[in-house]
DNA sequence: AATAACACTTACAAAAAAGTAAGTACTTTC
DNA sequence: GAAAGTACTTACTTTTTTGTAAGTGTTATT
């Protein structure tokens, strides 16, 4: 009774759960560079939705791609950055991120 | 009046339009090796219905990764394979592939 | 004292993606 | 000549994802 090894396309689809979706990336994005709050996120992508801008980082929290930070401060704020194990993504952003500029000049032609 | 160059964040998201889904990365995992025909690729994609694979298959060629050929041999068949542009976005399935891997032995530890 | 910002939460609705089940037209094998 | 294979297509339903719109409790500003 030998159980069986995933493959290839298991893994290929294993990092679609994560990354996959409307706008996983698009966050991931703009939290590679620096850390940033709810409120600037949500500015920074102004057609998100609180709803799906919450819903999309808790589930980015619990791949453990982010982690939530809250400062006590005055005002409280909420920081979400990437984790350590999170940057180990990055590498798959850059040539997802290059393969996509190519294609958008090839069909705007 | 100026037009606003496309971002990174406009390129990923460019590329999950083409990739995402539940099947296109395994069906170009599949394809990436060797052109397979319609009932091969359904062999080898049990879980995926007809309707799914067909209209998967002709995004994917509506986007030109893969090509549709048709061998009017006797018993005709159709072969679908990577296009020359779809090669391209090989540098993309790999390290998708790679973090997956990782991901999982993380997830299941 | 009213208003606004912050970081959420909730109930509900619409839209998109995927699945079910059947059928088509042709050919080959038993 | 019945059954099975090939490459699809179609009508319809279910599930999943995303969006709408409002509200919560706290603190800060005017």
């Amino acid at each position: 009774m030998q159980l069986e090894q995933p493959t290839g396309t298991v893994f290929v689809q294993t990092t679609l759960k994560v990354l996959g979706g409307k706008w996983k990336l698009l966050i991931l994005w703009y939290l590679k560079d620096e850390p940033k709050r709810f409120s600037e996120l949500k500015r920074s992508i102004p057609d998100i939705t609180e709803k799906m801008l919450m819903q999309q980082l808790r589930e980015l929290e619990k791949d453990e791609i982010i982690v939530r930070n809250v400062r006590s401060t005055v005002p409280l704020k909420v920081e979400y950055s990437f984790s350590d194990y999170g940057t180990t993504i990055i590498p798959v952003l850059t040539p997802l991120c290059d393969w996509g500029k190519e294609h958008l000049q090839r069909i705007n032609s």
